[in-house]
DNA sequence: TAATGACTTATGCGTTTGCATCTATCCTAA
DNA sequence: TTAGGATAGATGCAAACGCATAAGTCATTA
């Protein structure tokens, strides 16, 4: 087992933990936490977001973020409309209930976020960032 | 926006990236990523291991992964039998043909890990590992 | 400008997932 | 010993997923 090996298991571990405690925690309301994640890339941005630009943040394959944005469209979350400079593609953002949603559900979130990293040094955290920031660019 | 905010976005992003990665690489033959890490979690333990010991390992519901064990024994790659002591319980190990095929697909996707990691330096990939073990271990 | 290939999103379809719930067994204490 | 609650795993069912592919648009080149 390679020093490789070992720390992207242990980041898999880790990874899991967190999520399913996350997932337990009762914040989510009316959206399920895949579903939040797609709000929260989004409200990230200002400018409107294409389709395959968000499914480059998300875990999902394209069919299923497409018809997870037809959901939150549905429902009232999300603004779809046809990109004017390239009608092949679309632009997506919040809608206002989206961005309020997203902010009510990340207010609590970020708090348990903040609690379960709390085992860690400020230190740690920096590094953590760092490490982890050059392994997703590694991917571009 | 705290440092363990961004740290754990950091996480998810390369966790999203690599996997994603990972998932694109042509190693997984018979198998979803999601069943190679069950029969890989198997592979670890010489003792025959209760399903919720395991899906403590396995981001999947209690549920989801007994239908899994369901599908993996069914197709050969893992034995089920009741805990003799305790009846409410079931051992789960891997078949030889189970063993085998992790090992077929372990080798070549660890290969791909140590490729992905390599832009880490040795001692990152240290501090990687002990960061996120402190982080898994904080939820015990 | 017409043809070819690449790119972006959507859709058909069978499989898998999660939630709620059920059954069976275990454990504790009256 | 037995009732009540906890725990382990399985099952019904609707929702969501991934794969393969379709449909529409863009970009290049002949």
């Amino acid at each position: 087992m390679t020093r490789a090996n070992e720390a992207w298991e242990s980041l898999m571990k880790a990874y899991a933990a967190l999520t399913k405690q996350f997932n337990a925690e009762d914040v989510w309301g009316e959206l399920t936490m895949r579903e939040y994640d797609v709000l929260y890339q989004l409200s990230k941005c200002d400018s409107p977001l294409r389709m395959s630009e968000l499914n480059r943040h998300v875990l999902l394959s394209q069919p299923a973020l497409s018809r997870m944005v037809d959901r939150l469209v549905e429902r009232g979350y999300l603004d779809r409309r046809p990109d004017p400079g390239d009608r092949r593609g679309v632009r997506l953002s919040l809608t206002p209930a989206g961005r309020e949603t997203q902010r009510a559900i990340g207010l609590p979130h970020a708090r348990s976020v903040t609690r379960a990293l709390s085992v860690l040094t400020p230190e740690e955290l920096d590094q953590l960032a760092a490490i982890t920031g050059k392994l997703s660019q590694s991917e571009e």
